[in-house]
DNA sequence: CAAAAAATACCTACAAAGGAGTATTTTTAG
DNA sequence: CTAAAAATACTCCTTTGTAGGTATTTTTTG
């Protein structure tokens, strides 16, 4: 019988050990590695090909989300399960344009892990029942879902600290523009009030 | 031998499932029970007493340390192992009040895991020594500039992008009162707009 | 117990950001 | 080349936060 190999990458260690255990306890498949950054994940990827593999969204100063399209580039045959710890409230603005295979939260018990791996099995893609996409807010992200570079720019400012006049003044650019900018940012990240911006955009999972 | 019983709260099934694995490995330990929020862990402590407990710092709508004194005052023998997600940003207004007796980040492998067992059995505190506790803010923050519980405890909400409205309402208290809390809390912080603060308090390594 | 510190709550005025539009120029990609 | 996307800039209006006060009550602590 064949065994599927599996990976693991997460940064939080404990929890990355516990589910090995979880995939030990299965006859079907073996681990191949953990590895605890992105970085550590596709060098060891390279020695040791794999099946499956577990990713984490939160791989600082990756998104796990956006390792995807290079993964499957490099390796066209992998499924890639995602581990998310929160519910997210941008969840619309991935889902739609996910290209994973599994899209798990860490909320959830070990039976939808299994249920994950067993749609990969399968060569089915499986999310999360526990996952609520919420209508309103997915709707917004159906449409535009892809921040522009430009927009990238300004949320690094606002996240370094930098108000709409300093962006501008840095900029060479109008307050007017600067404030278009963030309207659309907060449209499409669906924030409400900068507080809640950053909290998000320095703290997504 | 006394075996020691240990209780998981812990939100993140799938991480403690793999941790309660860690700790039945333990010949001096046995799992009493896994909770998965704040209400349902006060709920069996009731009914099964424990030596110590593992408490995740994220249990919605609580934060984990905001449960430690009820639960000291409740249980005076209970030893309380705190786990923490990330790096938090706002850890150095937290650990100076630390009531726990152990503060785990989940980052850290299983072996800082069971040198936390192991100092909570010899009556000892423990902190992660990946904690990264000296930081030219963090002293700012705790000893320079003496905030007090209640600045702190709304710095901690704003950092996780509330409004004054809706920490007014959480608190219940007015929003003038918030008000002249984040006044305060500006002018010793020194800093100039939320995004000047949210940057200066979520923003360090 | 009494003083100090903290927490509460209010006022006025101003600054910054949010939200909904519209519109022009520049850049990119089919 | 030309249509689409991105970047630029504006208006009007609302909400939220900032900054300077003052003042009462509650809690802490010497």
């Amino acid at each position: 019988m064949h065994k599927y190999r599996i990976a693991i990458t997460d940064d939080h260690l404990l929890f990355a050990e516990g589910m090995s255990n979880i995939i030990a306890n299965r006859a079907d498949m073996d681990l191949a590695f953990l590895a605890e950054s992105a970085q550590q994940m596709f060098i060891l990827l390279k020695k040791h090909p794999v099946d499956f593999l577990v990713l984490d969204i939160n791989l600082p100063p990756f998104n796990g989300l956006e390792l995807i399209p290079e993964l499957k580039q490099q390796y066209p045959q992998l499924k890639i399960m995602i581990l998310s710890m929160y519910q997210p409230s941008d969840i619309g603005l991935y889902l739609s344009a996910f290209k994973g295979d599994a899209y798990i939260l860490k909320t959830s018990g070990k039976h939808i892990l299994e249920a994950g791996l067993n749609a990969m099995k399968e060569n089915k893609i499986y999310f999360d029942p526990n996952i609520q996409v919420v209508t309103p807010i997915e709707d917004n992200f159906t449409n535009q879902l892809k921040l522009t570079k430009r927009e990238k720019e300004i949320i690094s400012l606002i996240a370094s600290g930098k108000s709409t006049k300093e962006i501008a003044g840095k900029l060479f650019l109008s307050e007017l523009t600067i404030k278009t900018h963030r309207k659309n940012i907060s449209e499409k990240l669906g924030t409400k009030g900068l507080a809640d911006f950053l909290f998000k955009v320095t703290n997504r999972s």
